[in-house]
DNA sequence: CGCCAGGTTGTTG
DNA sequence: CAACAACATGGC
């Protein structure tokens, strides 16, 4: 008997109990600031490890580049010396001022108002923005309903039998989500868990056969 | 030294 | 549509 999505979320949140994601540097959820800053960090984190992405966002947030005007503005080969740090830095310097020169089109607060999926649809016009950064901005910056799927949640839920994790992107974050109550926290935390539950369990091969968090019962 | 990291894009079959 | 290369630094 395999365990439920919300089994998965419950047994998690008892394990490593709540994540309080996303992590920012100034800990001020809620502020126009904190909405960029997340969007920044993902699109940062892309393939690459946290530990990189923070090596990198204080620097920016003391040349004052935390912001979609200032970003926008930077020299290309400047912000790229600054991200150095978080690899792929000639790609993500790119990716970085789509993404500002974007919200100066379409602002935090309109993306906010309008539908999720419409504001999903706006997100991924931007090279640099897929499925999984879109639907990390949409979720911890935005307040949108969305279930997140990264590589350590096609792992985690490949290992517990789901053989849905192996379909495409938004097949297998619908499938997920249908069997979730849709409530803005539990999805929050959700991927936060699956993170967690990722970095100590399925970072290196070979990943396990069987869960040793998750079990059924 | 090799593998991995909270992916995305562009190219090719 | 699936498979693949490229991006690239830092940690272990």
């Amino acid at each position: 008997m395999v365990l439920s999505p919300s089994q998965v979320y419950h047994q998690l949140l008892e394990h490593y109990g709540p994540q309080d994601w996303w992590p920012l540097l100034h800990n001020q959820r809620g502020t126009l600031g904190a909405q960029f800053e997340i969007a920044v960090g993902a699109i940062l984190t892309q393939n690459t490890s946290w530990s990189n992405v923070l090596l990198v966002l204080p620097t920016l947030a003391e040349a004052g580049l935390l912001e979609p005007a200032a970003l926008a503005a930077v020299e290309r080969k400047t912000l790229s010396e600054l991200i150095r740090p978080a690899g792929s830095f000639n790609q993500k310097a790119r990716y970085l001022q789509n993404f500002a020169a974007f919200l100066s089109q379409h602002p935090f607060d309109d993306l906010s108002n309008q539908s999720g999926p419409s504001a999903r649809l706006k997100l991924l016009q931007v090279t640099g923005v897929g499925p999984e950064t879109a639907d990390c901005i949409l979720l911890y910056a935005l307040g949108h309903r969305v279930f997140v799927v990264d590589a350590y949640t096609r792992r985690i839920f490949f290992a517990l039998g789901y053989k849905e994790a192996t379909q495409g992107y938004t097949a297998f974050s619908n499938w997920i989500s249908a069997q979730l109550k849709p409530e803005i926290n539990l999805l929050q935390e959700f991927h936060a868990l699956m993170v967690a539950h990722g970095k100590t369990n399925y970072s290196k091969k070979p990943y396990p056969m069987l869960d040793p968090v998750l079990r059924s019962r």
